[in-house]
DNA sequence: TTGAAAGCGCTAACAG
DNA sequence: CTGTTAGCGCTTTCAA
């Protein structure tokens, strides 16, 4: 692979005026850039971005650490995270923490031995809190996504609250007075908020506040699926349900199945977070769903203003997310 | 951030010593080495990889470019690629190359300046051949996923025309005989053995060979929901169909519902690949199912022991994917 | 058992 | 307008 200084050599100048017409960094009189770019050309010359990183003492790499890049959402999240990235000229390093505290430490630890610019990170369940106090100690700007953590970082957030309180107001404005949810992990702020937008419309409404009626799901399917079950199995069971994130809804809706009970005739069903092929699940789903891509752009340009030295306080940014009405909360016409 | 030679003075020994500690690569009398493991303690000394790779003149990174990210299957398999490349030491640079062939090369350029150890190619319908010969000038090691290509590399790809068979001998067995396949985008080799996999079953089995039972969906949910539109709408239509991948299963399942259709009722239907949640899904899919863990294992394999210099000529792994039996062939008693 | 020093391929003063 | 040269932080002969 040809070095700078071949070309340097095959086009008579020094590599000090080959780096420089490569980078546009300083006036080159016409006919030498011409020789140099002839040279480049030739010897299909390509730069070594690691003697180029180590030289500038800065790289144009980003880590991406995920929770879990098997899940969609993240998949999608991902994805719009490197287009935005990649619109700026930055290269995405990957990496999964499985939510697991201790790879996440590891995975973050290899990205910074790699000298990224700055980190994305997107944990959900794990506690975040080591890692980011760790990252920022090396001063490398870091940006949390979907998760709110206490930190002196910028993060985007969805809004979890009010697209709740609107999911449940829906089911109340159809006349459901009785209406379980279906609650994620415990200690997650999005568990909380989301719980507190149900708890705050069941209380605004007058609904039922059985406390029963909140279900332990603890953000995965297998788990909602075992607390729908035995709620729905009941006698007095609730005749609608708002899920509280898409793992859960799986769940719930297996449990609601293997009981016999149809949605919407049976239990209304609403949920938080969609699936990207929702309209094709039956009934269609009534769901509220972020917006991964404002999300992204968001978060990475909170990152790169801090990258670029912008040295503002934090912030939290909150993306609302988009309510997608359908059919599982069996209303007579939806859209 | 502190260096080698910050750990060098604070033990009080050379660079070249802490190096050999860190890197035990030759004996060090065991005081000394304690010494410089409490140097780098002290310092919470951490070595720059750049630096590293760059004096090593290797690195342990492995460009993924993969078509289209936000598709959940390639998400799972980016995530299945990334777990068999960390468990091996290795870090995912990622790339997404929108199934653009222009941005396929400049994402792999980009992979080749950061000079990637070697290169995981899955691109769908783009052309390929440029950027696998591209790579290989380079000799950068480089295995492709899921297309295959007359190329001088190593390949894992789906076994596509078996599984077709056995997904439309089922169907004959059901006694169907006018059963429709909608084929992926032309000139994919996925497409022509899928395809082929019809056609063999049904000379084989004798059905109805009319050509306007091959729909062409060209690979996407759009074009397939028209052609299915099409086809069904018509007097003497089909009474089963074979859908050849996952995007046109989602056209073709809105084309039967907005033609009032029902499955397997009207139309009995099964498909190659599966969605995560396809049980969900009404009915549910009877569907043929990519091993993405074989596959993305394989992949890393192959890729890994072309990096450590393995020299033998290139292989194509075919890997066999699993046939999920459910509702929507119509089958009387689903597994 | 250890250290000195020459790279790895590039950038950027500094000097001309 | 261009070249010389000293790093960037690490590995690895070679010599002691």
């Amino acid at each position: 692979m040809a070095r700078m200084d071949d070309v340097a050599r095959l086009a008579g100048v020094s590599v000090s005026t080959v780096s420089h017409v490569l980078n546009a960094t300083r006036a080159v009189a016409p006919q030498t850039r011409t020789r140099v770019e002839e040279a480049v050309e030739r010897l299909a010359y390509r730069r070594n971005d690691l003697a180029r990183s180590l030289a500038l003492r800065k790289t144009r790499t980003v880590g991406i650490a995920i929770a879990a890049l098997s899940n969609p959402y993240f998949g999608e999240l991902v994805s719009a995270l490197n287009e935005a990235l990649e619109a700026q000229g930055y290269t995405a390093l990957l990496g999964d923490t499985g939510d697991d505290p201790d790879r996440e430490v590891a995975t973050v630890e290899r990205m910074l031995d790699q000298r990224v610019a700055g980190l994305i990170l997107a944990t959900a369940a794990s506690s975040g809190e080591p890692v980011a106090s760790r990252v920022l100690d090396q001063s490398v700007p870091l940006v949390l996504v979907d998760r709110h953590i206490d930190a002196r970082c910028d993060q985007v957030v969805p809004l979890n609250r009010e697209p709740v309180e609107e999911l449940v107001g829906h089911l109340a404005d159809l006349g459901h007075t009785r209406i379980a949810a279906v609650a994620g992990a415990a200690g997650l702020d999005t568990t909380t908020e989301r719980l507190d937008g149900y708890l705050a419309t069941v209380a605004a409404r007058g609904l039922d506040d059985d406390p029963a009626l909140i279900l332990r799901g603890r953000s995965r399917a297998q788990d909602a699926e075992a607390a729908a079950r035995a709620a729905f199995a009941g006698p007095h069971r609730p005749t609608a349900v708002v899920v509280l994130n898409n793992a859960m809804t799986i769940g719930t809706l297996r449990a609601l199945r293997g009981l016999g009970l149809t949605v919407p005739h049976d239990v209304a069903l609403v949920c938080y977070d969609d699936f990207e092929w929702a309209d094709l699940f039956q009934p269609r789903l009534t769901a509220v769903r972020q917006d991964l891509t404002t999300m992204a752009r968001s978060a990475v340009g909170l990152l790169l203003s801090r990258i670029c030295g912008d040295d503002r306080a934090p912030v939290v940014e909150r993306i609302t997310p988009q309510l997608r009405h359908r059919e599982s909360c069996g209303c007579p016409a939806p859209d």
